[in-house]
DNA sequence: GTTATACTGAACCATATGGTTCAGTGTGCG
DNA sequence: CGCACACTGAACCATATGGTTCAGTATAAC
């Protein structure tokens, strides 16, 4: 209906389905790091965040920079509005979904046909 | 800062992170539908799809009924509102990153960082 | 009653994910 | 120079994911 559901979606939602990685998300908004930084902070190794950080750039919501031996994070270019504007509409058609007169009868007929094949056993 | 990740949003997010997914909500958003339904119109086997449904009905985005032998699917109770607020607030420590004195600070002292060490070689 | 339909469950497969260790490489510091 | 530090890459591991086929079971239709 109102949704477009583009293929980058599929990064970010993924990206956004970790809690490791929110939670770093969260912290570069608190300020930039290194990966180091974060490796400690979430108890993982350095290889294990780097491949975090690894899915976050490839998402666009982290970019790095590495700066003599130490990679800076810092939130990237991905404000997630197109993500936002996905869910909005969703939450939009659900409302419709259950203020129409269509969902209301659809509802009762759906009613209907489970009391009658209860009544009928 | 501002954030809360919510256990939940492992589920609701990686259920968001596939198209076919997407698709189906889309499609419940027009309209109940079967199992079959669903997976014809996504060119997919009954089996396959029923697993797609089992996905998006643990996120609650989705609840089924069986009637006989047919399980209607339709739009659950979850509306996403707390993943709606969670990518709200990222957006909004986001702009805020780049408009304070401490974003803008942070910026220069990387690139005079980065020059410095350009210089040096 | 027979047959077709709609789903279900188990088993399987290839690939992805989230993590590790280990062995480098390059950089900074004394 | 020499050592420590920050990262990188390859290899490995267990489990999850996205799909399939195949063999049921239950229900609807004739």
């Amino acid at each position: 209906m109102v949704q477009y559901n583009l293929p980058h979606f599929n990064a970010s939602f993924a990206a956004l389905a970790d809690a490791t990685r929110r939670g770093v998300l969260d912290q570069l908004a608190r300020g930039n790091a290194s990966i180091s930084d974060l490796a400690s902070q979430f108890d993982m190794t350095l290889t294990g965040m780097k491949k975090h950080v690894g899915v976050l750039e490839a998402a666009g919501l982290v970019t790095t920079e590495k700066i003599g031996r130490v990679r800076t994070c810092r939130l990237g270019p991905c404000r997630l509005e197109d993500e936002l504007a996905w869910i909005a509409g969703y939450r939009q058609v659900w409302d419709a979904r259950f203020q129409t007169l269509d969902g209301v009868i659809d509802e009762l007929q759906r009613r209907e046909k489970a009391r009658g094949r209860r009544q009928r056993r």
